[in-house]
DNA sequence: CACAGGTGTCAAAAAAAACTGACATATGTC
DNA sequence: GACATATGTCAGTTTTTTTTGACACCTGTG
């Protein structure tokens, strides 16, 4: 039920995805009810592409999970529900984090 | 030592302001010990007037809170700290928030 | 077959955020 | 006075994120 802390990179993922309004509706919808893309993208009140993108970042950095499904009339349709993640943040857990947080200024090698 | 729940808009700014490496990097450094602007700088790695604006977005936030102080010798030296903040989130705790999160999509009145 | 309702993708436009260099101010020291 | 260190601001560029409209695909029903 508890996650393990999350590497630096990990935890800035997370928070690059909780950090818009239509994500936090989203994931507050979803913690009542699994739903549909289609479906949600009408409770919200948002464009279909646009919050598929928005299911994508949330998936990516695993605070939502969705399934492909086929429903009784054959029809694909695919259901997202939201993943029971535990963060705490506090100047400590980041700072234990930092570590782990990636320069992506740094150069590749050759 | 503990935060009462962050309506739906500071939950937003907070989570904004911690979206970003740089400002894990100086909340980070700052939980640690307390410093001012131009050394913080030096520290991290970027331009003063850079760390500027991500101060201010931390500060707007809550998460960090600077003082004015005068050295001995008699120079303006600010003073920045990591204020201790705890918080929670999960899907609960963000399904909580929403009905304080403002639409700024609304159209204002006549 | 046309339609309704589900899935997804893509490119381009619009908006927001991040970054930089130049500037201005102040104080103590050489 | 020139220099080093501290503070801050501002405008303009670059980069990233968000948003939209147009597609294409599949399946069951009228």
């Amino acid at each position: 039920m508890d996650d393990s802390p999350p590497t630096g990179d990990e935890l800035l993922r997370i928070l690059s995805a909780l950090a818009n309004p239509h994500r936090l509706r989203i994931l507050g919808t979803l913690s009542v009810r699994r739903d549909y893309v289609s479906s949600l993208a009408r409770v919200i009140g948002i464009g279909r592409p646009l919050l598929h993108m928005h299911l994508q970042r949330l998936e990516a950095a695993g605070l939502v999970r969705g399934t492909l499904e086929l429903s009784n009339d054959g029809k694909a349709v695919k259901y997202y529900e939201a993943t029971d993640f535990a963060l705490t943040l506090t100047p400590e857990t980041i700072r234990r984090a930092l570590p782990t947080l990636t320069d992506k200024t740094e150069k590749k090698e050759t």
